[in-house]
DNA sequence: ATACTTAATATGAAAAAGATATCATGCGCT
DNA sequence: AGCGCATGATATCTTTTTCATATTAAGTAT
């Protein structure tokens, strides 16, 4: 798919002389004078006027040869972008993780991604657990960084590990167990609790009830959509403690203070998780990077 | 030069099974696998993905899909506009011409050509004859429309009539060679005479001198530039008398009247006259349908 | 006229594209 | 699990297209 006839005609518009522009294409001046026939015979106008002397464009040929550079030039760049997709060096990708995903580390990296990638688009939204495998499966959304662990069924699904976060209870900076350096899950017996919902990352919710329950935990549940903003107000305020993950100190908040739990707790792993072949060179360059800056 | 192999891919996408695409591209399925596969390693990228249960696009076979419509689409078009071009339904045309061929059937027909060849771009330029012989021989128009005859060295141009003009006088209203209805040449004799200079219309000034000469008459000359808008103001103003071309009475003037001459005088021929070999079909087109309006 | 340049034509060779037959793979269905 | 069905890939041969060599035709310059 050179375009072979049209360079041809571009050739013999630049020399103006068959035989030095087939020289320049490295073929014989007889397939060239045929080839220039055929397409004239096929645009039905002749191109060239040509005498012994002297060959000259035809104000057909006039028209044409500015267009044929045109076409020639945007399927280079066509090229040059298709390639570039393939490399995944270009493209677009849509993002969805979990609220917990977004630490410093986290921006910085999608920052230099995109610095670093001028051809890329990157679509980022925040989203539940659930929310983002169903996101995933519709194919709203090309990955997602999300809580995973053994419980859920994504035998359609490959994965690799981002990290692995710590619980940390949250505290009103005048809670009394504010006063120890780290909490036995025991005392959460019976406090005000505040949680995500079962719905919004379920199997991570049941691995933690069934954790408390193992501890002889009976929380006091008041349930919020998302682990977000508003858990670390309503904790400022008073209403309860939660269970974050670590990411959450990032945000320093006044009048809120956080501690390392003392007890078995389940991993809060977070995962790239994405539709089997559908890893593309851009998500695998996305991963790759995403994943450095966690270790660093 | 049917961008086959582009054709093939767009073709494949669209379907999303090489079987349905090869029948309904007309060749069988091998082949098609394999220009596809020559297209991928073309562009260095895998543009589908294939199981034996589905096929589909990879992210840069999505990314060149619709490039490669716009691609082929934008060929069509210039494909259609060679062919205009060829046919003269379209390009551009500078045309230079005498004053005197500004007739309202001019005019008319000018517009008219405009109208029914919307393609086409014309380039109006008001010339003297030697001005337009110069600008013709070196390219800055396509085709004039002056005085000819046959004492002009044109060998290396061609033309065609366009009409043939009378003289006129051109007096101020109280002239009293006003009385008459048509001026014997002889009468001009001495009398404050304006025309053109001998630089514009050279041979055409060396024949009216001869006629006059020949006629007896010596006038007394003020020579201007162009017959133009200024040659009226001047007879008008009562400055002198003038020769010019029966044209020039569409162009009625207070205080300026217009008698025929009796007398040997040579024909105002305008002709058509473009370079040998560069009558194109749309200089054709256009010279037939002025002409024609000279007709009617 | 004669030599020279240049594009067109004729004919056969090489390369590219296509056809037919066959294979490999994966899925659904008993 | 085994069989049949659908689908794309591979191998090999045929056809078509493109190209090369030799030659011709036409026009210019000497």
């Amino acid at each position: 798919m050179r375009f072979r006839k049209l360079n041809y005609f571009i050739t013999v518009a630049e020399e103006l002389h068959f035989g030095r522009a087939a020289a320049r294409l490295h073929i014989a001046q007889p397939p060239l004078s045929q080839q220039i026939k055929a397409i004239e015979d096929e645009l039905g106008a002749v191109l060239f006027e040509r005498s012994s002397q002297k060959v000259s464009l035809t104000p057909a040929g006039e028209a044409l040869l500015p267009q044929a550079r045109a076409l020639l030039q945007n399927w280079e760049k066509i090229q040059e972008q298709v390639r570039s997709v393939a490399n995944g060096t270009a493209g677009n990708l849509s993002l969805g993780f979990v609220w917990a995903a977004g630490t410093p580390h986290f921006s910085k990296g999608i920052a230099q991604f995109k610095q670093d990638n001028h051809g890329v688009t990157l679509n980022l939204e925040e989203m539940t657990t659930a929310h983002a495998l169903d996101a995933l499966r519709t194919e709203k959304i090309d990955l997602a960084m999300i809580f995973l662990n053994p419980l859920m069924d994504i035998t359609d699904l490959e994965h690799q590990e981002y990290e692995i976060q710590k619980h940390l209870l949250a505290l009103p900076d005048n809670h009394p167990l504010a006063q120890k350096d780290s909490v036995p899950l025991s005392d959460l017996h019976q406090l005000p609790f505040i949680s995500f919902t079962r719905q919004a990352h379920p199997s991570l919710y049941d691995q933690i009830m069934h954790s408390l329950h193992a501890a002889g935990v009976e929380p006091n549940i008041v349930q919020i959509a998302r682990l977000t903003q508003t858990t670390r107000t309503l904790v400022a305020a008073g209403v309860g403690v939660a269970l974050v993950p670590e990411s959450t100190q990032f945000d320093q908040r006044e009048g809120l203070t956080y501690r390392p739990i003392d007890g078995v707790l389940p991993e809060l792993a977070i995962h790239f998780v994405w539709r089997k072949n559908s890893l593309t060179p851009l998500m695998e360059r996305l991963i790759t990077h995403l994943h450095a800056q966690v270790l660093r």
